[in-house]
DNA sequence: GTCTATACGAAGATAGAC
DNA sequence: GTCTATCTTCGTATAGAC
């Protein structure tokens, strides 16, 4: 006999971890608002406290998979955009858009099985209006984010705040987009009902596609 | 006395509107899932068992409330589509893109103060994953999107479906994008914390910044 | 320290009385 | 058409088993 309290025959202390991971995907699925702590408990295969004991509320379990999914996208962002204004000159466009988009994107390559889930749940959090929810984002973001814009600037010094502003929340919104639309079923991202013969070929297209479609915007789309 | 249940002195039939417009406002705020039917009935200053009645249940409103809101942006892109087929020859990809997005910017302007509301709850529609959602949705849009796909292909020859369908899905995430953004206040397109002197204007300059940024990524961001 | 079982008050949607 | 009553489910708190 063990002397931790494992009494039933799960793997000991991976309940934290089963809680993130499955929050993780229903969030995703339902929503914040949308998933009750009983439904999560049970797709854990976890007791209703458990959720308490180890976040303390459920906004508390938000916040922590919102922070597993993000810490190493905004890991690998500041590091290419150091390793870009270290190499001499300024970057270009494509470069600060790939510096941007493809750590986002890896989320989903990066974490196997839970890529997908995870991929859906941030692009739905970015676009969740509740105060709440939209803080708890910028604390996780905010950081990286203004080295962003700044380089934005070097790299168009025609434009306006207003225009950069734009063309980075245009990066952020088709990214999470992108992101929204990546294996969600049904005639979204898929218009009509046909499915793709090889899904990783297809989005590894749609990667290349949408870098290209943003480094054309902003180079052709913003008034000068 | 009259012979009517209306015992309470509020306007008898115009409580379906005002929970409509109640609701309007809170899912866009609160989300679908985030908006108690109580707290809407207060605000509406409607009785509880009013939604019942008059919507059949919770979803029969959100039903509701996305067809009034979809009706007209939907007549006006079916007219706008059709006069740009019969003047001869082949519209442009800046005339289509104004054709899909200019009707769904208009929502915010001709629905005075409850523009705002309108906007942000399409918004979040369109990137509420939920299988009924999305349904409830694609009942309203569907027979549109197909002559725009249709029209797009004509407007880009040189390109397979796959793009074809990256580029509609791009025109209506970032339409939404927009969208959920009006207004949004506190750092979600206005990045910083400023806030611009005219609001009017600015919104203005963003119409067009999206219609170019999207005309421009049409043209030059798709892979041939 | 981890986890479970269970209780509590608030808020949910709906059905039936008026 | 409206209001009240009801039954369900929510998130959280607590007490104790291991």
């Amino acid at each position: 006999m063990n002397g931790n309290g494992a009494s039933s025959g799960r793997s000991a202390a991976a309940t934290r971890e089963r809680l993130l991971d499955t929050a993780e995907r229903l969030f995703a699925e339902r929503g914040y608002e949308g998933t009750s702590l009983r439904a999560l408990a049970d797709a854990a295969e976890a007791n209703i406290a458990a959720v308490n004991y180890h976040f303390r509320s459920k906004e508390g379990l938000l916040q922590a998979v919102v922070a597993r999914a993000m810490t190493p996208v905004n890991a690998e962002r500041e590091r290419r955009l150091a390793s870009l204004n270290t190499s001499g000159g300024h970057p270009t466009i494509e470069q600060l858009v790939r510096a941007f988009v493809e750590p986002g994107l890896d989320l989903v390559d990066h974490h196997g099985d839970r890529g997908p889930a995870v991929a859906r749940f941030i692009g739905r959090v970015l676009f969740d209006p509740s105060p709440r929810i939209r803080q708890l984002f910028a604390d996780q973001v905010d950081p990286v984010e203004g080295r962003y814009l700044d380089a934005l600037r070097l790299a168009l010094p025609a434009h306006d705040t207003d225009t950069i502003l734009f063309g980075y929340t245009t990066m952020l919104g088709m990214l999470a987009l992108q992101q929204a639309a990546t294996f969600t079923p049904v005639r979204w991202r898929l218009v009509s009902g046909q499915t793709r013969a090889d899904e990783a070929a297809a989005r590894e297209e749609d990667r290349e596609r949408l870098i290209a479609f943003l480094t054309a915007g902003l180079i052709h789309g913003l008034a000068r």
